[in-house]
DNA sequence: CAACAAACCCCGATAAATGAGGAAATTACT
DNA sequence: AGTAATTTCCTCATTTATCGGGGTTTGTTG
Protein backbone atom coordinates (compact mmCIF):
# COMPACT_ATOMS: atom_id res chain seq x y z
CA UNK A 1 0.00 0.00 0.00
CA UNK A 2 1.49 3.41 -1.17
CA UNK A 3 1.39 5.56 1.30
CA UNK A 4 1.84 9.65 1.29
CA UNK A 5 2.04 10.88 4.36
CA UNK A 6 1.09 15.29 5.20
CA UNK A 7 1.84 16.47 8.37
CA UNK A 8 3.84 20.07 8.77
CA UNK A 9 5.45 19.08 11.75
CA UNK A 10 8.50 16.80 10.44
CA UNK A 11 8.84 15.09 13.31
CA UNK A 12 5.11 13.69 13.58
CA UNK A 13 6.12 12.91 9.88
CA UNK A 14 9.33 11.31 10.64
CA UNK A 15 7.74 9.10 13.82
CA UNK A 16 4.79 8.28 11.84
CA UNK A 17 6.83 6.92 9.19
CA UNK A 18 9.00 4.58 11.84
CA UNK A 19 5.79 3.25 12.88
CA UNK A 20 4.52 2.52 9.50
CA UNK A 21 7.92 1.12 8.93
CA UNK A 22 7.20 -2.17 10.49
CA UNK A 23 4.43 -2.82 8.59
CA UNK A 24 5.71 -4.91 5.83
CA UNK A 25 2.77 -4.09 3.72
CA UNK A 26 2.65 -0.35 4.27
CA UNK A 27 5.12 1.78 2.15
CA UNK A 28 5.53 4.78 2.89
CA UNK A 29 6.51 6.88 -0.71
CA UNK A 30 6.05 10.08 -0.06
CA UNK A 31 5.82 12.99 2.69
CA UNK A 32 5.02 16.31 2.64
CA UNK A 33 4.72 19.88 5.13
CA UNK A 34 2.05 21.18 2.86
CA UNK A 35 -1.32 20.29 0.75
CA UNK A 36 0.38 22.20 -1.76
CA UNK A 37 3.61 20.05 -1.59
CA UNK A 38 1.52 16.97 -1.20
CA UNK A 39 -0.43 17.77 -4.39
CA UNK A 40 2.44 18.07 -5.95
CA UNK A 41 3.77 14.93 -5.10
CA UNK A 42 0.38 13.31 -6.50
CA UNK A 43 1.07 14.33 -9.79
CA UNK A 44 4.20 12.32 -9.98
CA UNK A 45 3.96 9.54 -7.80
CA UNK A 46 1.15 6.60 -7.47
CA UNK A 47 -0.40 6.92 -4.15
CA UNK A 48 -3.04 4.33 -2.45
CA UNK A 49 -3.56 6.03 0.81
CA UNK A 50 -3.64 9.86 2.12
CA UNK A 51 -2.85 10.03 5.56
CA UNK A 52 -3.24 14.11 6.36
CA UNK A 53 -3.39 16.66 9.14
CA UNK A 54 -6.15 18.89 9.27
CA UNK A 55 -4.26 21.88 10.23
CA UNK A 56 -1.66 22.83 7.75
CA UNK A 57 0.12 26.44 6.45
CA UNK A 58 -1.70 27.52 3.86
CA UNK A 59 -4.15 25.35 2.26
CA UNK A 60 -6.01 23.59 4.88
CA UNK A 61 -6.65 19.91 5.39
CA UNK A 62 -10.33 19.95 4.35
CA UNK A 63 -9.28 21.66 1.38
CA UNK A 64 -7.04 19.33 0.03
CA UNK A 65 -9.00 16.42 0.85
CA UNK A 66 -11.59 18.04 -1.33
CA UNK A 67 -9.32 18.67 -3.99
CA UNK A 68 -7.86 15.09 -3.77
CA UNK A 69 -11.41 13.43 -3.69
CA UNK A 70 -12.26 15.24 -7.02
CA UNK A 71 -8.68 15.05 -8.74
CA UNK A 72 -8.10 11.11 -8.37
CA UNK A 73 -11.49 9.63 -6.17
CA UNK A 74 -9.68 6.49 -5.40
CA UNK A 75 -7.21 7.68 -3.45
CA UNK A 76 -8.28 6.69 0.17
CA UNK A 77 -7.60 9.32 2.66
CA UNK A 78 -7.48 9.06 6.42
CA UNK A 79 -7.21 12.12 8.58
CA UNK A 80 -5.40 12.43 11.34
CA UNK A 81 -6.02 15.64 13.48
CA UNK A 82 -5.98 17.05 16.96
CA UNK A 83 -9.29 18.43 16.26
CA UNK A 84 -12.57 16.90 18.48
CA UNK A 85 -14.74 19.47 17.60
CA UNK A 86 -17.93 17.67 16.68
CA UNK A 87 -19.08 20.52 13.88
CA UNK A 88 -15.51 19.79 12.13
CA UNK A 89 -15.21 16.53 12.20
CA UNK A 90 -18.73 16.28 10.22
CA UNK A 91 -17.59 18.52 7.88
CA UNK A 92 -14.79 16.72 6.96
CA UNK A 93 -16.77 13.22 6.82
CA UNK A 94 -18.76 14.63 5.10
CA UNK A 95 -16.16 14.78 2.02
CA UNK A 96 -15.93 11.08 2.07
CA UNK A 97 -12.75 9.99 3.92
CA UNK A 98 -12.31 7.10 4.65
CA UNK A 99 -10.67 7.38 8.08
CA UNK A 100 -10.50 9.52 10.83
CA UNK A 101 -7.73 9.21 13.43
CA UNK A 102 -7.16 11.69 16.63
CA UNK A 103 -3.81 12.60 17.58
CA UNK A 104 -4.69 12.23 20.87
CA UNK A 105 -5.13 8.25 19.44
CA UNK A 106 -2.71 5.35 19.81
CA UNK A 107 -0.72 4.50 16.96
CA UNK A 108 -2.84 1.47 17.21
CA UNK A 109 -5.72 2.63 16.05
CA UNK A 110 -4.02 4.61 13.02
CA UNK A 111 -2.73 0.98 12.15
CA UNK A 112 -6.09 -0.57 12.65
CA UNK A 113 -7.63 2.43 10.14
CA UNK A 114 -5.28 1.79 7.93
CA UNK A 115 -5.95 -2.05 7.65
CA UNK A 116 -9.45 -1.17 7.29
CA UNK A 117 -8.79 0.96 4.86
CA UNK A 118 -7.17 -1.22 3.19
CA UNK A 119 -10.33 -3.62 2.83
CA UNK A 120 -12.00 -0.98 1.30
CA UNK A 121 -13.90 -0.46 4.98
CA UNK A 122 -13.84 2.99 6.85
CA UNK A 123 -12.66 3.69 10.29
CA UNK A 124 -13.50 5.99 12.56
CA UNK A 125 -11.11 5.68 16.44
CA UNK A 126 -12.97 5.36 19.01
CA UNK A 127 -12.96 8.59 20.09
CA UNK A 128 -14.29 10.09 16.71
CA UNK A 129 -17.20 7.42 17.23
CA UNK A 130 -18.09 8.36 20.17
CA UNK A 131 -18.46 11.86 19.06
CA UNK A 132 -20.64 11.26 16.34
CA UNK A 133 -23.19 9.56 18.60
CA UNK A 134 -23.43 11.74 20.79
CA UNK A 135 -23.68 14.59 18.56
CA UNK A 136 -26.54 12.50 17.56
CA UNK A 137 -28.42 13.60 20.91
CA UNK A 138 -27.52 17.10 19.86
CA UNK A 139 -28.70 17.10 16.18
CA UNK A 140 -28.26 20.85 15.65
CA UNK A 141 -25.05 21.21 17.43
CA UNK A 142 -23.20 21.06 13.68
CA UNK A 143 -25.06 23.70 12.57
CA UNK A 144 -25.17 26.20 15.42
CA UNK A 145 -24.09 29.33 12.41
CA UNK A 146 -25.87 29.75 9.03
CA UNK A 147 -23.61 30.41 6.25
CA UNK A 148 -24.69 33.65 6.39
CA UNK A 149 -23.47 34.15 10.34
CA UNK A 150 -20.25 32.41 9.70
CA UNK A 151 -19.39 34.78 6.72
CA UNK A 152 -20.01 37.36 9.40
CA UNK A 153 -18.14 35.58 12.13
CA UNK A 154 -15.33 35.23 9.92
CA UNK A 155 -14.99 38.97 9.00
CA UNK A 156 -15.33 40.10 12.63
CA UNK A 157 -12.60 38.28 12.77
CA UNK A 158 -10.95 39.72 10.24
CA UNK A 159 -10.89 42.98 12.00
CA UNK A 160 -13.69 44.22 9.98
CA UNK A 161 -16.20 46.81 12.24
CA UNK A 162 -19.49 46.75 11.52
CA UNK A 163 -19.73 49.18 8.96
CA UNK A 164 -16.75 47.84 7.29
CA UNK A 165 -18.92 44.44 7.32
CA UNK A 166 -22.30 46.16 5.58
CA UNK A 167 -20.12 47.46 2.95
CA UNK A 168 -18.22 44.72 1.72
CA UNK A 169 -21.56 43.18 2.20
CA UNK A 170 -23.73 45.40 0.31
CA UNK A 171 -26.17 45.09 3.56
CA UNK A 172 -27.12 47.48 6.27
CA UNK A 173 -25.17 48.12 9.46
CA UNK A 174 -28.57 47.06 10.97
CA UNK A 175 -28.97 43.41 9.81
CA UNK A 176 -24.90 43.36 11.06
CA UNK A 177 -26.02 44.06 14.15
CA UNK A 178 -29.00 41.51 14.14
CA UNK A 179 -26.56 38.92 12.62
CA UNK A 180 -24.14 39.79 15.32
CA UNK A 181 -26.42 39.53 18.13
CA UNK A 182 -27.66 36.05 17.00
CA UNK A 183 -23.99 34.92 16.74
CA UNK A 184 -23.50 35.89 20.66
CA UNK A 185 -26.96 34.31 20.99
CA UNK A 186 -26.26 31.32 19.34
CA UNK A 187 -22.61 30.52 20.16
CA UNK A 188 -23.69 31.60 24.06
CA UNK A 189 -20.66 33.93 24.26
CA UNK A 190 -21.24 37.60 25.82
CA UNK A 191 -17.72 39.26 24.43
CA UNK A 192 -16.13 39.78 21.76
CA UNK A 193 -13.36 38.11 22.89
CA UNK A 194 -15.59 34.68 23.85
CA UNK A 195 -16.56 35.15 20.42
CA UNK A 196 -12.56 35.18 18.87
CA UNK A 197 -11.94 32.44 20.98
CA UNK A 198 -15.04 30.54 19.87
CA UNK A 199 -13.96 30.87 16.11
CA UNK A 200 -10.50 29.83 17.19
CA UNK A 201 -11.78 26.90 18.84
CA UNK A 202 -13.71 26.04 16.01
CA UNK A 203 -11.35 26.80 13.40
CA UNK A 204 -13.01 29.55 11.45
CA UNK A 205 -10.25 31.47 12.08
CA UNK B 1 20.39 7.37 29.25
CA UNK B 2 16.38 7.04 31.37
CA UNK B 3 14.24 9.47 29.30
CA UNK B 4 10.73 10.45 30.17
CA UNK B 5 8.58 11.99 27.16
CA UNK B 6 5.44 14.08 27.43
CA UNK B 7 3.37 15.19 24.75
CA UNK B 8 -0.41 14.99 24.80
CA UNK B 9 -1.20 13.31 21.68
CA UNK B 10 -0.52 9.42 21.91
CA UNK B 11 0.48 9.45 18.44
CA UNK B 12 3.23 11.59 18.59
CA UNK B 13 4.96 10.11 21.45
CA UNK B 14 4.33 6.60 19.82
CA UNK B 15 6.39 8.31 16.93
CA UNK B 16 8.90 9.32 18.88
CA UNK B 17 9.40 6.12 21.13
CA UNK B 18 9.53 4.46 17.76
CA UNK B 19 12.33 7.03 16.93
CA UNK B 20 14.42 6.42 19.51
CA UNK B 21 14.20 2.86 19.84
CA UNK B 22 16.71 2.65 16.77
CA UNK B 23 19.19 4.10 19.64
CA UNK B 24 20.76 1.68 21.75
CA UNK B 25 21.86 4.15 24.55
CA UNK B 26 18.61 5.68 24.55
CA UNK B 27 15.67 4.00 26.74
CA UNK B 28 12.59 5.71 26.96
CA UNK B 29 11.06 4.50 30.62
CA UNK B 30 8.10 6.37 30.65
CA UNK B 31 5.37 8.71 28.36
CA UNK B 32 3.03 10.96 29.81
CA UNK B 33 0.39 12.97 28.27
CA UNK B 34 -0.01 16.06 31.22
CA UNK B 35 2.40 18.10 32.89
CA UNK B 36 0.56 16.75 36.36
CA UNK B 37 0.93 12.82 34.60
CA UNK B 38 4.51 13.58 34.11
CA UNK B 39 5.10 14.91 37.82
CA UNK B 40 3.78 11.84 39.12
CA UNK B 41 5.87 9.35 37.13
CA UNK B 42 9.15 11.57 38.23
CA UNK B 43 8.02 11.25 41.54
CA UNK B 44 8.55 6.51 41.61
CA UNK B 45 10.89 6.63 38.57
CA UNK B 46 14.53 7.99 38.00
CA UNK B 47 15.07 10.22 34.57
CA UNK B 48 17.77 11.27 33.32
CA UNK B 49 16.07 12.67 30.74
CA UNK B 50 13.12 14.70 29.93
CA UNK B 51 11.57 15.78 26.81
CA UNK B 52 8.51 17.83 27.23
CA UNK B 53 6.21 19.60 24.38
CA UNK B 54 4.93 23.15 25.50
CA UNK B 55 1.48 23.07 25.24
CA UNK B 56 -0.25 20.76 27.64
CA UNK B 57 -3.59 20.42 29.07
CA UNK B 58 -3.77 21.72 31.94
CA UNK B 59 -0.35 22.78 33.27
CA UNK B 60 1.59 24.02 30.35
CA UNK B 61 5.28 22.88 29.56
CA UNK B 62 6.74 25.93 31.20
CA UNK B 63 6.14 25.46 34.48
CA UNK B 64 6.46 21.97 34.29
CA UNK B 65 10.37 22.43 33.42
CA UNK B 66 10.15 25.20 36.52
CA UNK B 67 9.04 22.84 38.83
CA UNK B 68 11.34 19.84 37.29
CA UNK B 69 14.30 21.91 37.54
CA UNK B 70 13.72 22.97 41.40
CA UNK B 71 12.66 19.62 42.78
CA UNK B 72 15.27 17.84 40.68
CA UNK B 73 18.22 19.97 39.43
CA UNK B 74 20.48 16.95 37.53
CA UNK B 75 17.44 15.79 35.00
CA UNK B 76 18.28 17.42 31.88
CA UNK B 77 15.47 18.52 29.55
CA UNK B 78 14.59 19.27 26.25
CA UNK B 79 11.95 21.24 24.79
CA UNK B 80 9.99 20.00 21.82
CA UNK B 81 7.55 22.62 20.67
CA UNK B 82 6.01 24.12 18.01
CA UNK B 83 6.12 27.26 18.98
CA UNK B 84 8.92 29.77 17.51
CA UNK B 85 7.74 33.19 18.50
CA UNK B 86 10.80 34.72 19.92
CA UNK B 87 9.86 35.60 23.45
CA UNK B 88 8.60 32.42 24.36
CA UNK B 89 11.77 30.69 23.24
CA UNK B 90 13.05 33.19 25.30
CA UNK B 91 10.68 32.79 28.20
CA UNK B 92 11.76 28.88 27.91
CA UNK B 93 16.15 29.29 27.48
CA UNK B 94 16.04 31.47 30.82
CA UNK B 95 14.60 28.14 32.86
CA UNK B 96 17.97 26.52 31.82
CA UNK B 97 16.90 23.73 29.67
CA UNK B 98 19.44 21.58 27.81
CA UNK B 99 17.96 21.81 24.65
CA UNK B 100 15.16 23.11 22.67
CA UNK B 101 13.79 21.12 19.01
CA UNK B 102 10.96 22.48 16.70
CA UNK B 103 8.34 19.78 15.68
CA UNK B 104 9.20 21.28 12.47
CA UNK B 105 12.78 20.16 12.48
CA UNK B 106 13.63 16.72 11.81
CA UNK B 107 14.14 13.74 14.19
CA UNK B 108 17.84 13.92 13.71
CA UNK B 109 18.02 17.64 15.49
CA UNK B 110 15.98 15.60 17.96
CA UNK B 111 18.94 12.67 18.21
CA UNK B 112 21.66 15.35 17.67
CA UNK B 113 20.16 17.17 20.53
CA UNK B 114 20.14 14.12 22.82
CA UNK B 115 23.74 13.35 22.05
CA UNK B 116 24.70 16.78 22.89
CA UNK B 117 23.03 16.69 26.23
CA UNK B 118 23.92 13.84 27.30
CA UNK B 119 27.78 15.07 26.96
CA UNK B 120 26.34 17.92 29.38
CA UNK B 121 26.31 20.22 26.62
CA UNK B 122 23.40 22.40 25.44
CA UNK B 123 21.50 21.94 21.93
CA UNK B 124 19.35 24.22 20.14
CA UNK B 125 17.89 23.54 16.95
CA UNK B 126 19.18 25.30 13.73
CA UNK B 127 15.34 26.99 13.84
CA UNK B 128 15.91 27.81 16.66
CA UNK B 129 19.66 29.26 16.53
CA UNK B 130 18.52 31.60 13.88
CA UNK B 131 15.54 32.84 16.04
CA UNK B 132 18.10 33.75 18.64
CA UNK B 133 20.51 35.64 16.38
CA UNK B 134 17.59 37.27 14.70
CA UNK B 135 16.04 38.72 18.06
CA UNK B 136 20.07 39.92 18.39
CA UNK B 137 19.02 42.78 16.23
CA UNK B 138 15.62 43.66 17.82
CA UNK B 139 16.09 43.43 22.00
CA UNK B 140 13.22 45.15 22.67
CA UNK B 141 11.04 42.57 21.23
CA UNK B 142 10.50 40.24 23.98
CA UNK B 143 10.05 42.53 26.38
CA UNK B 144 7.40 44.46 24.54
CA UNK B 145 4.65 44.55 27.21
CA UNK B 146 5.21 45.19 30.66
CA UNK B 147 4.70 42.63 33.94
CA UNK B 148 1.37 44.68 34.47
CA UNK B 149 0.39 45.16 30.32
CA UNK B 150 0.67 41.43 30.61
CA UNK B 151 -1.16 40.95 33.09
CA UNK B 152 -3.97 43.45 31.84
CA UNK B 153 -4.00 41.58 28.68
CA UNK B 154 -4.31 38.10 29.72
CA UNK B 155 -7.82 39.78 32.00
CA UNK B 156 -8.84 40.96 28.88
CA UNK B 157 -8.08 37.29 27.22
CA UNK B 158 -10.46 36.10 30.11
CA UNK B 159 -13.53 38.54 28.60
CA UNK B 160 -13.41 40.69 31.79
CA UNK B 161 -14.24 44.74 31.25
CA UNK B 162 -12.72 46.76 31.78
CA UNK B 163 -14.51 47.66 34.71
CA UNK B 164 -14.19 44.42 36.05
CA UNK B 165 -10.24 44.34 35.42
CA UNK B 166 -9.91 47.60 37.32
CA UNK B 167 -12.30 45.91 40.50
CA UNK B 168 -9.75 42.99 40.46
CA UNK B 169 -6.69 45.07 40.34
CA UNK B 170 -7.74 47.22 42.55
CA UNK B 171 -6.76 50.47 40.25
CA UNK B 172 -9.29 52.94 38.52
CA UNK B 173 -11.10 52.31 35.31
CA UNK B 174 -8.59 55.29 33.60
CA UNK B 175 -5.54 53.50 34.44
CA UNK B 176 -7.09 50.05 32.96
CA UNK B 177 -8.07 52.49 29.56
CA UNK B 178 -4.43 53.67 29.66
CA UNK B 179 -2.93 50.38 29.74
CA UNK B 180 -5.36 49.35 27.42
CA UNK B 181 -4.59 52.16 24.81
CA UNK B 182 -0.45 51.11 25.60
CA UNK B 183 -1.01 47.27 24.70
CA UNK B 184 -2.56 48.26 21.46
CA UNK B 185 -0.01 50.76 20.78
CA UNK B 186 2.65 48.47 21.59
CA UNK B 187 1.16 45.72 19.97
CA UNK B 188 0.58 47.32 16.87
CA UNK B 189 -3.17 45.96 16.99
CA UNK B 190 -6.23 48.54 16.51
CA UNK B 191 -8.91 46.26 17.30
CA UNK B 192 -9.64 43.92 20.24
CA UNK B 193 -9.87 40.96 17.80
CA UNK B 194 -6.36 41.60 16.67
CA UNK B 195 -5.12 41.70 19.71
CA UNK B 196 -7.09 38.26 21.04
CA UNK B 197 -5.03 37.15 17.65
CA UNK B 198 -1.72 38.46 19.04
CA UNK B 199 -2.25 36.72 22.35
CA UNK B 200 -3.41 33.70 20.80
CA UNK B 201 0.15 33.97 18.37
CA UNK B 202 2.39 34.71 21.92
CA UNK B 203 0.76 32.01 23.76
CA UNK B 204 -0.73 34.34 26.54
CA UNK B 205 -3.86 32.94 26.14
C1' DC C 1 21.57 63.13 40.54
C1' DA C 2 19.20 63.16 36.33
C1' DA C 3 16.85 60.48 33.09
C1' DC C 4 13.80 56.98 32.13
C1' DA C 5 10.41 53.56 32.33
C1' DA C 6 6.55 51.85 34.60
C1' DA C 7 2.41 52.17 36.91
C1' DC C 8 -0.83 55.05 38.17
C1' DC C 9 -4.65 58.63 37.50
C1' DC C 10 -7.84 62.14 34.98
C1' DC C 11 -10.83 64.55 31.21
C1' DG C 12 -13.85 65.48 27.18
C1' DA C 13 -15.45 64.15 22.83
C1' DT C 14 -16.51 60.60 19.86
C1' DA C 15 -17.23 56.10 18.08
C1' DA C 16 -18.81 51.62 18.45
C1' DA C 17 -21.32 48.03 20.31
C1' DT C 18 -25.23 46.06 23.13
C1' DG C 19 -29.89 44.96 24.55
C1' DA C 20 -34.59 44.54 23.68
C1' DG C 21 -38.05 45.10 21.07
C1' DG C 22 -40.60 44.50 16.22
C1' DA C 23 -41.23 43.24 11.31
C1' DA C 24 -40.85 42.11 6.25
C1' DA C 25 -38.81 39.50 2.44
C1' DT C 26 -36.44 35.30 0.79
C1' DT C 27 -35.17 30.59 0.62
C1' DA C 28 -35.57 25.82 1.60
C1' DC C 29 -38.09 21.85 2.61
C1' DT C 30 -41.98 18.91 2.78
C1' DA D 1 -48.71 25.47 -1.52
C1' DG D 2 -47.54 26.15 3.24
C1' DT D 3 -44.37 26.26 7.06
C1' DA D 4 -39.99 27.03 8.99
C1' DA D 5 -35.75 29.05 8.78
C1' DT D 6 -32.99 32.56 7.19
C1' DT D 7 -31.86 37.00 5.97
C1' DT D 8 -32.86 41.40 5.93
C1' DC D 9 -34.06 46.08 8.05
C1' DC D 10 -35.60 49.19 11.74
C1' DT D 11 -35.79 52.22 16.58
C1' DC D 12 -34.38 53.84 21.04
C1' DA D 13 -31.82 53.82 25.15
C1' DT D 14 -27.67 52.57 27.21
C1' DT D 15 -23.17 50.91 27.91
C1' DT D 16 -18.64 50.35 26.69
C1' DA D 17 -14.56 51.46 24.40
C1' DT D 18 -11.51 54.71 21.76
C1' DC D 19 -8.72 58.82 20.82
C1' DG D 20 -5.83 62.31 22.19
C1' DG D 21 -4.40 64.91 25.13
C1' DG D 22 -2.94 65.95 30.34
C1' DG D 23 -0.38 64.71 34.72
C1' DT D 24 2.11 62.28 39.40
C1' DT D 25 4.82 58.96 41.91
C1' DT D 26 8.06 55.35 42.39
C1' DG D 27 11.95 52.76 41.40
C1' DT D 28 15.99 51.75 38.49
C1' DT D 29 20.20 52.82 36.31
C1' DG D 30 23.84 55.12 33.72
Amino acid sequence: MKVLLVDDHAILLDGIKSLLSQEASIDVIGEANSAEQALELLKTKAVDLLITDFNLPGMDGLSLVRLVKKISPNIKIIVLSMHDETHLVKEILREGVEGYVLKNDSHIELKLAIEYVREGKIYLSNNINRIIINSLNFPDEDRLLTDREREILKLIAKEYSNKDIAEQLFISERTVETHRKNIFRKTKTGTLVGLIKFAYANNLI
